[in-house]
DNA sequence: TAATTTTTTTAGTCTTACCTAAATTTATTT
DNA sequence: AAATAAATTTAGGTAAGACTAAAAAAATTA
């Protein structure tokens, strides 16, 4: 079983390393998890002593397939609390990170299973992440940034790639949820800010919120 | 904030000094928690020093208001975890004790709030226990072990007062459940054992089963 | 390529929460 | 009341996981 300080190390590396597995630095890890790098050395060379990632000095680091495995495990965890929080009770889409960083930690297979199962085996999350399944494996989905949509275009909401409270804020206020329907007017190449259509309403966004938000068209 | 292990002592005090509040021996908490005596000692001077506990050398611990109030609030979020459980994930009354050790630890007032209102404020757990409010008040509940009800009454089970699988399972076995009418057709004076009629059926049951069985008549 | 900067690792501490062994206090017997 | 036993505390240590400061390696710049 591990401790707590190795499931978020886990899952630091799995966020950082992405689809391609990249070996990710320790620096990279040590910023993600607000500590320093001579805690995240220490701590890299614990999990590779439980085979939990591979590690070569000044090199980087990538998970093994087990340390994997658990990674992603915790992000199942982590989402279908979230879908729990949010469909069950009631709460906001911008609360339920914090609270399930909490809940993910917790140890009961049966648990996940049972939720999972209360849940109606939800594919994703309220901000549109998959949630993979009990074998790891994530819900195909074909999405891609707002920014990147062709002017003239239309498309859903599917998802954001960020969790922070604030941008989730600004998006309720913006009225954009999944499931809106979005349709970019026109992209300014100045400064690749963009005015879209939103329920009838033309409004103007920047490009640091259109990189965040994740369209099917 | 407190940590893990605080909250355990604090629950393992408040469990073992019982309604009078009486003070509780080092010894008696190292027992309850499985850990050394000179471990307790060490922690209650922490408790101390946060007026968690009330302490003097040699002569016991006891919980201060606050430390009462806190150690009250993790059994709250202890027991409606349970309700969870059993009522919403359809778990058996015997599986749920652990995952509710972990559950109860989880720090977030609006989400025991909401877990409460979203189980329709249970006023026991699936154990027969009453469930302190959001202020600490215990619902009042009259009921005394089976064990103490005179040969010929008749009462109903309300709660049990041990939580560990094997009691459980053994009472599931007997068919003995909250709501069960029990019957004490007669009491064995040698042994204390007692002759029971339940759904009907006669069936003998050892003093030490009987000592943990709650019963309102 | 040499010098400088950045990244990473090592070495040595700190705190929490546990431990064992020894000392002390309290309780119980004789 | 003295002797013994039991309970409790103190003293000194350990492992996990963090830290700072210094050393070493790698990357960048001149």
């Amino acid at each position: 079983m591990n401790t707590l300080a190795e499931e978020n190390y886990l899952k630091a590396i799995l966020k950082l390393s992405g689809k391609k597995k990249a070996a990710v630095s320790t620096n990279a890890i040590a910023e993600e998890l607000e500590t320093k790098a001579s805690s995240v050395t220490d701590m890299i060379k614990k999990l590779t002593d439980k085979k939990l990632v591979n590690y070569q000095k000044y090199n980087g680091t990538s998970l093994t397939k087990k340390g994997h495995e658990i990674a992603v495990h915790i992000v199942r965890k982590h989402r279908l609390w979230e879908v729990f929080l949010v469909k069950k009770l009631n709460f906001q889409w911008d609360e339920v990170h914090e609270i399930a960083e909490q809940l993910e930690h917790i140890k009961s297979p049966k648990l996940v299973e049972h939720l999972d199962a209360f849940l109606g085996f939800p594919q994703y999350d309220p901000h549109g992440d998959p949630i993979p399944s009990k074998n790891g494996d994530f819900p195909k989905s074909f999405s891609a940034p707002l920014i990147d949509l062709p002017e003239g275009n239309k498309g859903q909401v599917v998802g954001v790639s960020q969790d922070n409270p604030s941008f989730l804020q600004y998006l309720d206020k913006l009225e954009i949820h999944l499931g809106s329907k979005i349709q970019v007017i026109e992209k300014i190449e100045f400064d690749q800010s963009l005015e879209i259509k939103i329920n009838g309403k033309a409004t103007h966004i920047s490009p640091e919120l259109a990189k965040n938000i994740l369209i099917k068209q």
